[in-house]
DNA sequence: TCAAAAAGTTAAAGCGTTTAAACTTTTGTG
DNA sequence: CACAAAAGTTTAAACGCTTTAACTTTTTGA
């Protein structure tokens, strides 16, 4: 029924070794010998046993995934890559879902030296992980961590830079009363995109009309909004940390009767699935999904290699992405910071 | 550096089948000699190797999931659900990420007797899997799959239910002037919703105003309203194959100064992420991932536990979720036929 | 009390590869 | 053409666990 090395061997009239080598196309193989082996291969339709290498080889060909939760588009865009860049290099994903309820389930998936190495993409803290897999010795790499950690290898958003393009787009726009509609404190991301917007604003010797802080959902985008509207205030334009909270704003004005963007420019931060399907199409801040995984598979690929760049924190740029959610004030046209390919 | 089963053998003073027996909990074992065992193995931070009880055993505990796309909000409830059944079972999830244009790259995943199952989910055809994994003698089952197979375990969706049951909802609030707005015919779910649309009103003595066909997307929803609002006419209430369609429907009518619901019933299919996401909520049909994720791993591991159901096709039903976009027509209150609880 | 049954233990044989070391054949050089 | 070096091939020993068969000790009951 199962057919081994052996079977091949005997079939080829060959050694397993030479067998193995023709596998592993390893060099010590007479080109003849070689064929005859493929060809027994063929004809037994063997393929080598996962097991039995990973035991003898003392590797995998694994690579452990620990996230929080898959339901987050721009989580999904991030695995979808690493799964890709992964499988160019021969490796397979498996993956457990620490959804924190479950108390470190992470842990299951590298405790049998299942994996050659992990990768540990979560929004919250995960230093449980990182103290277990530094003993094992296990390689790993955290992706969108929010405690920075300076043992491990990571990459990170450049969120500052996000926050600072944002806000330089909407200046350039020639608004002058900007909000900010921020994300949880306790996230990193947010409050590093919140700093940079007031440090783009600052150096426009500009204030935040109001910063807001809530959750990254829509709800909160669209309380805040419809309190403004409430209040009979409005800034002319607004930096959601989160595209979720954009929609959420949008919804609260068109329900107002004002018009996105001519009476308030919004920008938002991710740029998914929901940035393209809103109408107005949302002018946000894209988080490099590719990038990020690509760096990611490059570094772990690195520390199971064996090169151990202690701490090498990877930090990629996130882009602006300008759609049909912003535009001037109606009042003054454009400034003279306006750039011309900035109008969607 | 390596704690093999001998050293925690040593470590107690008792025999390597001894130590096998109290990590697999089996029987002979002295109640005091377990627990020598069992502080040897704590004292050593010993843990079993999958590979080596892999080859053993020839069991893997890895169950392989091969999919089309990440990138779907059902897909990730699925997954996640999946995920964390297999994990109540003691298995892993290793994925495979098919994009078609990879070229049955989900099959890298079974070749090498990695897996002890494999999972396909899938809108599309994807015959090419089958045949090899029949052939193979891997345990599998379909999941989602738009052409039902007769050999296969498989879980579907019972969308003829789901489109008779939005249909149901609509005539009950009052409407008679109901159009549809479907998926592709090539995806048999589509079909079936349409059937089960056409079906309710057929039994109300109803036509449909219009049946549209367009993609799963936005765009058709938009494009479908909008040239609706140019010519002037527009049903009472559209049922939108797909929460995406109706998002589009909705985003249109606002951009036309109309009002969902008043001006317009909608009704979706899926209630993932969007469907609350949206102003109005969305009412919609629910795909009930942690069902599908249920019967599918359950079946699974019947095939797997030897139980050959040969083609046992399980459906689940979906379910209506009232939500904020629907409402009675405004020159009719509700008809005979509008049940109580129906109202949001 | 003693044989039989039950409980627990030990040694040994796989599971299907890879790899180090040894052996054999081919190649190249003076 | 001989002989060392290089290339090709094979034997044997891991890799870490499970499982079977055989052996030893403890318990049971007439």
């Amino acid at each position: 029924m199962k057919v081994s090395i052996f079977d091949v061997a005997r079939q080829s009239g060959l050694s397993v070794v030479t067998v193995s080598r023709v596998i592993n196309n390893a060099p010590s193989v007479r080109a003849k010998n070689r064929d005859k082996v493929l060809q027994a291969m063929k004809e037994l339709g063997y393929h080598p046993s996962a097991a039995a290498r990973s035991l003898a080889r003392g590797r995998t060909g694994i690579i452990g995934l620990i996230l929080a939760t898959l339901q987050d588009s721009l989580f999904d865009a991030i695995v979808k890559e690493i799964s890709d860049r992964l499988a160019e290099h021969g490796y397979f994903l498996a993956l457990t879902v620490d959804t924190g309820a479950n108390g470190g389930a992470g842990r299951l998936i590298y405790e049998e030296d299942r994996v050659d190495g992990v990768i540990v993409l979560s929004p919250m803290q995960e230093d449980g992980y990182e103290q277990e897999l530094l003993q094992k010795r296990i390689p790993y790499v955290l992706v969108d961590n929010q405690q920075p950690s300076p043992t491990a290898p990571s990459v990170v958003v450049n969120n500052d830079k996000g926050g600072y393009e944002a806000a330089r787009h909407l200046i350039s726009l020639g608004h002058r009363h900007i909000a900010h509609v921020a994300g949880p404190p306790e996230f990193l991301s947010s409050m590093e995109r919140e700093r940079g917007f007031v440090r783009a604003l600052d150096e426009a010797g500009l204030e935040p009309w109001r910063i807001e802080r809530g959750g990254f959902d829509t709800e909160t985008g669209y309380r805040v909004a419809s309190s403004w509207i409430a209040a009979g205030e409005l800034p002319g334009a607004v930096f959601a940390a989160d595209d979720h909270v954009a929609l959420g704003i949008i919804d609260a004005c068109k329900n107002a009767g004002l018009r996105v963007p001519r009476d308030l420019s919004v920008v938002g931060f991710d740029d998914q699935f929901l940035a393209t399907a809103l109408r107005p199409a949302l002018t946000t801040v894209r988080q490099p999904a590719d990038q990020i995984a690509r760096r990611a598979v490059e570094l772990l690929l690195a520390a199971i290699g064996g090169e151990t760049h202690e701490g090498s924190a990877v930090q990629v740029d996130p882009e602006l992405v300008v759609r049909e959610s912003t535009a001037p004030p109606p009042a003054a046209e454009a400034n003279d910071l306006t750039k011309e390919g900035e109008r969607s």
